[in-house]
RNA sequence: GCCCUUAUAGCUUAAUGGAUAGAGUACCUGUCUUCGGAACAGGUGGUGGGGGUUCGAUUCCCUCUAAGGGCACCA
């Protein structure tokens, strides 16, 4: 890579300049006029060198050995000292993504350069909902991430199929008169359950007799009583046939649907394991991790009534993961932040297990709520926002406001919710409002696939076998050069996003490179240009609406070729 | 009570300690008998308050205020 060619050039003329042990940044400017690449070495010298920043930046302009790759170094203002890449170099790169070579950069997570991302977790017996949908969409977008940078991935998915919200469902069910045999589609099986699970919820606050009730039914879920298993394993089903059906619909698949239930068993025994050795602790008729040596929080990995919690659940979970796929470097949860106490802990509890085995390699990636404007989402309140209702509604205003068929409609519709989410960071809170969230215009996914569909009809005009080795870079314009230096950016801006774990860095990209091609596409033919100029801006179409599909494709977005 | 996180324009939000804080939306004004108008341009408007560190702070530290979350038998 250019930028280390750069880097190396830089280091060695600092070590001339008798400077050595400085970290020397570089970076793509803010705005690119200014460069390719920048950096702030000068100003960090001031103090070392006792020199003012402009002095520092000309003497290592002075040393800095010519290179081919670069048209010009600039000097500016409070000490910046900027690179411009060769026309010559940036062309060649875009006839490289022209030709669908992009040459990510290698970026691995460990050196077995496996990994495990283990997201959208949904209860079973509740509706996936659009809290769940920002899990899904970034734990897809950092799995096809992390794969563009040279990492094998797993693709892991934890459901919880027992606890205190199944025993409200079978609660429910049971102390209804409907029998269940009359529920033919699976739709009508969801809404079934869902309907069962908030009255069992209600009955559990409301009624202590039916709270009393649904405690027996989880503790005979924990047992296996035959009495409940038929019901369970029966509801349970219809769940998961229904989360696959997400899962399709929003392009996900896992290498390894975890459940809850199977390694309850073995979370219990390593907890009781855990206590002989000392980790835990016996407090309260409860088995606990006191947490205040390490300034941890005490939880507890066992109840009083000896079933295994979610934390001695994760006992086993982490056993079987680092198990089943040989060795891996790292396992990124993706879970919401009210999770960190409960992560801290058995992080740490793992620790304590296994130093070697497990220390470094836990990793909570933190992605925030969906939040409703009116407030917390709860199904109590009946105002969960399901995944597929959200999706329908897209896709009905997309057929309401365009012409486009059905299938066109579902894939925007689906491309706009998930951009929704994955231009935002992880890390903020989402405010979502059903009428403004979700944009077919602005800076959206319809916006970006416009963009790309418009590249894909010019080229459709044209012979589709260009080559382009005639191009040179003499006659190149302004607007042209600042076009062919965002398209070669996109490599830095996907290692940044794997390095960082964020994949809106990615989608604020692709948003300004399709703004810019937009604008140039308004200011200049493409077609009608003279013919010097038509091949060069034909390259820069090419190039652009390859960056595009390729980058959506990270975001885990599909792209079509009419709209 | 203790701990953690967050605070950017009317609203939704972006920004490895760097350059003029970047967008969308809303509102106002324009471009165009197009290579696909689901387009493009211009305008109005912003870092919660107060200190500090730094050549440089939305970013780091302290403090105040406000909001969210966690702190033992839920997941």
């Amino acid at each position: 890579m250019i930028k280390n060619k750069i880097i190396k050039n830089l280091q060695t003329t600092l070590k001339k300049l008798g400077v050595e042990g400085v970290d020397v940044d570089l970076q793509p400017p803010t705005n690119l006029d200014f460069g390719d690449y920048s950096t702030s070495i000068a100003l960090k010298l001031t103090k070392v060198l006792k020199k003012n920043p402009l002095e520092i930046a000309e003497m290592i302009k002075k040393e800095l050995s010519k290179s081919e790759l670069i048209d010009q170094i600039d000097i500016i203002k409070p000490g910046f000292i900027n690179f411009r890449i060769s026309k010559k170099y940036l062309i060649k790169k875009a006839i490289s993504i022209y030709k669908n070579e992009f040459g990510f950069p290698e970026y691995f997570l460990g050196k077995n350069k496996k990994v495990m991302v283990e997201f959208a977790h949904p209860n079973t017996h509740k509706l996936f909902h659009i809290g769940h949908f920002r899990n899904i969409s970034t734990g897809e977008s950092i799995v096809r991430i992390l794969e563009a940078v040279g990492n094998k991935v797993i693709r892991a998915n934890y459901q919880g199929d027992v606890g205190l919200h199944i025993a409200k469902c079978l609660y429910g069910i049971n102390s209804s008169s409907f029998d269940i045999k009359k529920l033919n589609s699976l739709k009508e099986k969801i809404e079934f359950i869902g309907k069962m699970y908030t009255a069992g919820t209600k009955a559990y606050e409301e009624d202590p007799e039916a709270k009393e009730e649904i405690l027996k039914i989880n503790k005979m879920i924990y047992d296996n009583d035959p009495e409940i298993m038929p019901l369970w394993s029966e509801t349970k089903k219809w769940s998961l046939e229904y989360f696959n059906e997400v899962y399709k619909r929003v392009y996900s698949y896992f290498d390894r649907l975890f459940l809850e239930n199977e390694v309850t068993k073995r979370g219990l025994e390593i907890s009781k394991e855990l206590l002989e050795k000392g980790i835990l602790e016996k407090s309260e008729g409860a088995i606990v991790f006191n947490g205040k040596k390490y300034g941890l929080d005490t939880r507890v990995f066992i109840n009083s009534l000896g079933f295994p919690t979610y934390e001695g659940k994760e006992m086993g979970l982490a056993e079987i993961e680092f198990k089943e796929f040989g060795e891996l470097d790292k396992i990124i949860h993706i879970v919401t932040p009210e999770q960190t106490s409960f992560f801290k802990v058995t992080f740490k509890v793992e620790e304590l297990i296994n130093e070697k085995k497990y220390k470094g390699k836990q990793f909570h990636l933190i992605y925030e709520w969906v939040k409703l404007k009116e407030g917390k989402m709860s199904s109590r309140e009946g105002n969960i926002i399901e995944a597929n209702w959200l999706i329908d509604q897209i896709k009905e205003k997309i057929l309401k406001n365009f012409k486009c068929d059905q299938e066109t409609a579902e894939i925007l519709a689906v491309a706009a919710a998930k951009y929704s989410f994955l231009k935002n960071s992880t890390k903020t809170i989402i405010h979502f409002d059903i009428d403004e969230s979700v944009a077919v215009d602005g800076n959206s996914a319809p916006y970006l696939i416009y963009t790309y569909v418009r590249c894909q009809s010019i080229l459709n005009k044209e012979n589709n076998n260009l080559d382009y080795p005639q191009i040179g870079e003499k006659t190149i314009s302004d607007d042209e050069l600042r076009l062919i230096r965002k398209i070669y950016q996109f490599n830095t801006i996907v290692l940044k996003a794997a390095q960082d774990y964020s994949p809106n860095f990615i989608a604020t990209y692709l948003y300004e490179l399709a703004s810019q091609y937009n604008l140039f596409y308004q200011k200049n033919p493409i077609l009608k240009a003279e013919n010097n100029k038509k091949e060069l801006r034909l390259l820069i179409t090419h190039a652009t609406a390859k960056t595009i599909k390729k980058g959506l494709e990270l975001l885990g977005i599909k792209t079509v070729e009419k709209m």
